[in-house]
DNA sequence: CCTTTTTAGTTAATCGATTTACTTAACTTG
DNA sequence: CAAGTTAAGTAAATCGATTAACTAAAAAGG
């Protein structure tokens, strides 16, 4: 039977305040109530209505984590220690994915508002997150995490360093002579791409070499899409000798197109991955991957939202530096 | 700033009353109060606070999904399918990763109950989760997936066709010869586990052989788990001449100890796994696969939940078939 | 011993919606 | 035109907790 805090306080004959000091601890009761109550409480094995309690305390010790693209093997792992470290500070999250749809990130954030979440962890769509503002100005906290938007200002971000994660995979290949070196990347107008792009361009800045646009191929974040891309890139540019590949299931798809066309990989093409997917060890040929950390990202993106939530005025940019794991297929 | 009803109420000079009416189409408003209402609402973008709705109607729109083995990628595809589901049918899902521990488990139910989620999805841990039961008979609706626990009763099952698996691919290797199949796997007393063995077991005894009880491995469902279990398993029993692994992480583990070793997939050693993953098509050799459908699981565990909701007496056990997918590494 | 302070507990307002029961006016209808 | 319906709107109870403000009794202080 559903037991309310008044049916505890009548069946203890004492009153709801006392019963609910005696739960939370907010005064000090008698020895004795204390124990009859909390006898009551056991006896009908009762817990405070959550909902109740949420609304008046204007809290929900819930939190939304919105993502846009998901099944991802980086986003799972995101999640995964997001989902870790708020369970440890004793929330839950919300899960939603968008999809890559903007305008169902948006409805997202106004229902989670409406739905007294405690803040949201968000990994924007590419369309720019300017309608953020009109929250934040209200001092709702949202962390942006995983794709920055430079346009917004008064908002926490953690990051991996994408910057450098381009930077030091063109230079690890350049450093081995790669002079035409394709990129093949999934999504448009994301902080991740285009700041992995710029690293890449500065680095081949940096060897006195030109920027080739046409050696940046898009595709779908899929193993069909990987395959299809590194064909229409390779059979375009044919004197490409290194490919960065910004996402692993195309990275498995592009690998898997290279045996296809009998492409040795790394003699005919040197290859980069993105992210250390579990198979890039065993692959045919294990797979030179650069990585950023995602579950650290995740559990970091639910701590700085703890921040923000206890202190409005933090706005830190979190961003985490890219490693180098080196294997065969970059010939490296 | 935040808007109440009772504010868009006094500004459109009317009563809460008639606002929630206009809201909810759940009154006959006239033309003419119900476009000033409209417009106050639009002015101040005004979105009803879910918190005090939820309160007063007793549900949330809100599920829960609680899954105990995360990151793993049939369990994040299961959730993908979930997450789609329950957002086009207007819900949310709140995640939480029990990561194989019971009581913690017990507690996010209860927590969960607490919060006044309308339904929950478990994918519950190996120990048996009798204490359901409390809230089963509460009507409370609970939708188990992915593992069975055959003790429950009262309470609808969404799971893959474990033991039909087990068959199925223990037949498959039959039948090209394979006598003495061995099995890896992660979690003990899981119907997953248990029903892929029986559905061995059967299989076997149709072909009139014997079930070793000592070619059945456990170990982490890492990729370093599965890389041991296969060398504690091949050390100790040499006349294996064909693997079931249950879980892709390992197989990809498994593959990489057993080229360590020096041992050929599949002339020397068959190789099945479970669950089509990305890599499976360009790992060297490409793995022979069943699989479940982890999307449709997820996916039609919410329609199930939601029959649940609306019908107490709703306790259908839907078992999805799983499909073979032949590639190079079973050797057939 | 009287005043002040502390302690233990209660009453009632509050959070922000929904909804039942009621009121008043307008409209039918025989 | 009196009686009965219907329509449009509102007041107030309600969901189930928390908590500010209050009270009464006990303890402390002078």
């Amino acid at each position: 039977m559903k037991m309310t805090m008044k049916d505890i306080a009548k069946e203890a004959n004492v009153s709801t305040a006392t019963v609910s000091h005696v739960i939370n601890g907010t005064k000090h009761i008698s020895e004795e109530k204390h124990n009859r109550i909390m006898e009551v409480i056991r006896k009908y094995n009762y817990i405070p209505n959550s909902t109740a309690k949420n609304l008046r305390k204007q809290s929900t010790k819930t939190a939304g984590l919105i993502v846009s693209s998901f099944p991802d093997s980086f986003v799972t792992e995101m999640i995964y220690g997001a989902e870790k470290r708020a369970r440890e500070m004793g929330y839950n999250l919300l899960l939603i994915n968008t999809n890559e749809n903007s305008s169902y990130e948006k409805e997202t954030i106004n229902l989670l508002h409406a739905k007294m979440v405690d803040g949201i962890i968000l990994a924007p769509t590419a369309s720019g997150a300017s309608y953020l503002n009109s929250f934040t100005d209200d001092n709702f906290p949202i962390v942006l995490v995983n794709r920055d938007d430079p346009s917004l200002k008064n908002i926490p971000k953690v990051t991996g360093d994408n910057y450098q994660t381009g930077f030091d995979s063109a230079t690890h290949l350049l450093k081995h002579g790669h002079e035409k070196i394709g990129i093949i990347y999934a999504v448009s107008n994301v902080s991740t791409t285009v700041h992995r792009i710029e690293g890449y361009k500065d680095a081949l800045k940096k060897y006195n070499l030109p920027f080739n646009d046409s050696y940046i191929e898009q595709g779908h974040a899929t193993v069909e899409g990987g395959a299809e891309a590194v064909k229409s890139l390779l059979t375009r540019e044919k004197d490409i000798s290194a490919l960065f590949i910004l996402n692993d299931l195309m990275t498995i798809g592009a690998i898997s197109k290279m045996k296809e066309l009998s492409l040795r990989i790394p003699k005919d093409i040197a290859l980069m991955g993105f992210g250390d997917f579990a198979s890039a060890n065993i692959i045919d040929p294990p797979v030179t991957n650069i990585v950023l950390p995602p579950e650290t990202i995740g559990k970091t993106a639910f701590d700085v939202l703890l921040s923000k939530i206890n202190n409005p005025e933090y706005n830190k940019h979190i961003e985490l530096p890219p490693t180098l794991i080196t294997r065969k297929s970059c010939g490296c």
